[in-house]
DNA sequence: AATATTAATTATACAGTGTCGAATTAAACC
DNA sequence: GGTTTAATTCGACACTGTATAATTAATATT
């Protein structure tokens, strides 16, 4: 059928990226598919082709969501934190990445062609993410270094990112790692002191 | 044709990882197929499922074969340094990554099915390449401080990695980050000093 | 030396996948 | 009411990993 009006266009890609997102979520990237995507909300594949043009594109949309979540999440944590923001801010990393496990992981294993770059929407979604940390960071640091605050931030986010890529990717147990949050948080306090 | 002599089962296993572990790095992860692979050697599919089981354990053997070759780099790296060598590992755990970029996010992108567990081979290599890291952090901590070295080391190499991962994914690119190894090295300092 | 056994290799089939262009068909326009 | 427009579907293509049955070459047995 065409031009159904049970939906509109933009309607459309907030159900598709929305069950797009649950099904990576329950079964992961490895076992995501644009049909069955488009089975379960009612339409064909080529629907999901029309509108997102690609799998990449559609990725890159379910990404950003997560991004989207993340964020949010972290900004929540930080609201009702008052002492120790760092610890805070570190635990909330955590929490998000093992809570949603596979979008998480998704963000990580998903990768453009090489000769693409990310599109700027996403960017700015990765951006935000840093600068809600970056504030804590700043803070943190005595006043004598507030001017590294912010590519101090860009290798804390990268250090507490390892520590939470190894724990997710089974690394740590393999290294016999148990403590991996107050590693990481230790790396950071090593930094900001 | 069956049991062709041409290969003992032991020369088939190698000629496979061999080829598999070329064609990652020339291609990459997700272009790899099982199918590719088999013709390039002048075999089939079914030979390839044959010694191996599933793709799964063939990945598992390439990637194996990637985790000999970094050790092999990192320990040459060090054989020949003198002052200095902290940072020596640290380059030498970036340049791996870059030059063989392919292999080295293959290691990072595959991953078992949940219910299944990495071979303990595998994990040997993992803690194959923390001993050779764990030695220089450990001749790098001050006297007082020795106890900590394997906690430590793990800690360090997820810093080390993140950093990495970061600047070959692309994050560091959205997030403006022009020195990752300077970045990482600096955070190593931090935490031995 | 001929035959029977064993197992490596191939062939074939199956159920999927993303991509893509052509054929529909519903809505909007005149 | 007829025509244009574009959303949606359909069908095809070239792949993928998996799996089993059919071959066939090497080995063992007689």
């Amino acid at each position: 059928m065409a031009r159904r009006s049970d939906h509109s266009r933009d309607e459309l890609e907030e159900l598709i990226v929305n069950e797009g997102h649950r099904q990576i979520s329950e079964a992961g990237y490895a076992n995501f598919s644009a049909r069955k995507l488009a089975k379960k909300i009612g339409y064909t594949v080529g629907t999901i082709y029309h509108v997102f043009g690609s799998l990449d594109h559609l990725m890159l949309a379910i990404n950003g969501r997560t991004l989207d979540k993340w964020h949010h999440y972290l900004s929540l944590k930080l609201e009702t934190a008052d002492e120790d923001r760092l610890q805070v801010a570190v635990e909330a990393y955590f929490e998000f990445a093992i809570v949603h496990r596979h979008s998480w992981l998704a963000l990580m294993d998903f990768r453009l062609p090489e000769d693409q770059d990310l599109p700027e929407s996403y960017v700015q979604k990765v951006a935000g993410v840093m600068a809600l940390v970056g504030r804590e960071v700043a803070d943190a640091l005595p006043d004598g270094r507030k001017a590294e605050a912010q590519a101090l931030t860009r290798s804390l986010l990268a250090t507490v990112h390892g520590h939470c890529f190894f724990t997710l990717n089974g690394t740590f147990d393999a290294l016999g790692e148990s403590e991996p949050v107050k590693a990481a948080l230790a790396r950071v306090r090593d930094a900001v002191r």
